[in-house]
DNA sequence: TTGAAAGCGCTAACAT
DNA sequence: ATGTTAGCGCTTTCAA
């Protein structure tokens, strides 16, 4: 079942079939309508292999992620598909798994299936080597991910993150803030937190050396925080939690002190991974990077780049602030808030 | 950069160079050696696109997903790639969403790409239609998803799933147990249930109208299951759950509560979320669904089809218990326990 | 407006 | 053991 089958069926030239069907050329619209008639009737579906190769394009991008499709790379892959999908470009998932070697293999492949373009999708954002694709010139972006200044990489805004969630803290009155988030060597845990600095300036305070509790992503480092606050005699009347998992253990912790949330402190996470954010008692205030459209916009970038743009340098996008219940406001959700933004 | 430049760097007929790459026909050593350093000192890269064409095989297979990703399909398109990519088959991910016009569309592309075959992957066990690949007779196999039996499918054994879970319980000394599960439309949810009946029937024990409460898949049923069976003075020693989302909330209910988990009830759920069942206190011990397994078996068996082979029917694959502190029982992990496979 | 023919990069059958 | 050649299915000049 080839174009010949379809042409020789209409009664054409093969030449005459391909423009028919492409749309291309100049044609008796009769001729035009025979062959798609024909093609219709045969089931007749090109062979994308055979286009690419004398076109010199395969429309398919490679996503290499480091994430095992994981909750950051997910809803990314998401927005790359929508923005691809619509430019018929087909994507190759390729889960490295942090792996260089494996990484390897992937790049190789992928070159060897000619792809247009890769994005590179990470699990933390901070810097990473260049994709080595050695002497081919594909292009490459990063998302989620970063490399040097050379390339184009596409960030949240994690600073900006840090201030709007503050800032929500703020407008609620809370004037005693505690910060409980990740290990300080991920670059997004230092952002975030020069971003609640920032907003906190703007009203006139600051954030004690002992109101910044750093430790592992998870819960029970929101539970083992909040006992040690509680010990200490600190007084403060908001959290802003540097993942949801630490908010929902810090939630957990307090509750479990007969310490009311929001009443008595209001709590914010970062994330809105939704499982999280949701199961939560009360359900999270929190941060959402907008992972979904970082996807979309590395999508038509890199179809830009394919194109022949040349794009390169850090772009950070927005996060929005979803509210929910445990920080004591009325709902409503928010992209502004600007201001800590470079 | 084509294999021509090799063939003349190295001083041979392009078919000789092939030849050479591809360890083919006889060739003398040196000739070999020579190509292949050429090759290398150019950088080639053979262009998978013409060899398709001309073997009539494109080396990579769809996956069309109707969970985006998510928690079931993520752990099985490793598996997958794991085991293709031994083959050297890379994978086109089709996030689908459920939505038939969108898997038609994503089928239509994986033709036209030419796929070598497709994997249909879901969110639920459950029946579906069978994918429309129109005339086309391109190799379809289903993993955690199933059609009809004219079609090879690939299912976790829900059955001995629910049967290992309570053995396990049963084994710990427990006599009254409760199941807090999902919703009866759920197959998954009939089928555990039955295995559970199964292992209680062995020890002469049953299960009351009052003991097996269906709904909604998350923490929050948990919890108001575990209201309303303390409400109910219903007794029990042992509560085996249809997720581990439910189980989480079980056991918050029952510390809230002032129940001692394991010493007074011992709990058990169902998936082995990694991120629910730590985080959960104490952390869970549950059923694991190997999907990962799942994924591999389902890649090894498309390039078996893909091969000639013909394989139809439905193949269930034994799930593990993962035993954590929940059940009070010592730590070790077993995929035993059979019986109530069919 | 249509047809004929060249060629995308590669493999495989056939000659030498 | 190596070279030559004919395609794989399609698009795209160029002629007619």
């Amino acid at each position: 079942m080839t174009i010949r089958d379809v042409a020789s069926l209409a009664g054409v030239a093969v030449g005459t079939a391909s423009k028919a069907l492409n749309s291309r050329g100049s044609l008796a619209a009769i001729t035009r309508e025979r062959v798609r008639q024909a093609a219709e009737q045969l089931g007749f579906h090109p062979n994308d292999l055979a286009k690419s190769l004398v076109r010199g394009r395969s429309f398919t991008v490679g996503v290499v992620t480091s994430d095992g499709f994981g909750r950051f790379t997910t809803p990314m892959v998401t927005g790359i598909e929508e923005a691809l999908g619509t430019e018929q470009i087909a994507v190759f998932l390729c889960n490295a798994q942090g792996d260089p070697e494996r990484e390897r293999r992937y790049v190789r492949s992928l070159l060897e299936k000619h792809v247009d373009g890769i994005i590179v999708a990470g699990r933390r954002t901070d810097p990473r080597p260049r994709l080595d694709t050695g002497t081919n010139r594909v292009p490459v972006l990063y998302a989620y991910s970063q490399a040097d200044p050379g390339v184009l990489c596409l960030l949240p805004d994690d600073e900006q993150g840090g201030y709007v969630a503050t800032r929500h803290l703020l407008d609620q009155g809370r004037r005693h803030l505690i910060h409980i988030t990740g290990p300080e060597r991920f670059e997004a845990v230092r952002l975030r937190l020069a971003g609640m600095r920032t907003a906190l300036a703007e009203k006139g305070l600051g954030l004690g050396p002992t109101s910044v509790l750093t430790g592992p992503w998870d819960e029970s480092w929101g539970r083992d925080a909040v006992n040690r606050l509680l010990d200490s005699k600190e007084s403060f009347d908001a959290i802003f939690c540097g993942s949801d998992q630490i908010a929902r253990g810090v939630c957990d912790a307090l509750r479990e002190h007969q310490v009311k949330v929001p009443e008595e402190v209001a709590v914010v996470g970062f994330d809105n991974w939704d499982v999280v954010a949701a199961a939560t008692r009360p359900p999270l205030t929190t941060v959402d990077m907008n992972l979904a459209e970082l996807g979309r916009l590395a999508g038509t970038r890199l179809v830009e780049i394919i194109g022949g743009a040349r794009h390169t340098g850090v772009i950070r996008l927005p996060c929005s602030l979803v509210i929910r219940e445990s920080s004591g406001a009325r709902s409503h959700s928010s992209t502004s808030g600007g201001g800590a933004t470079n």
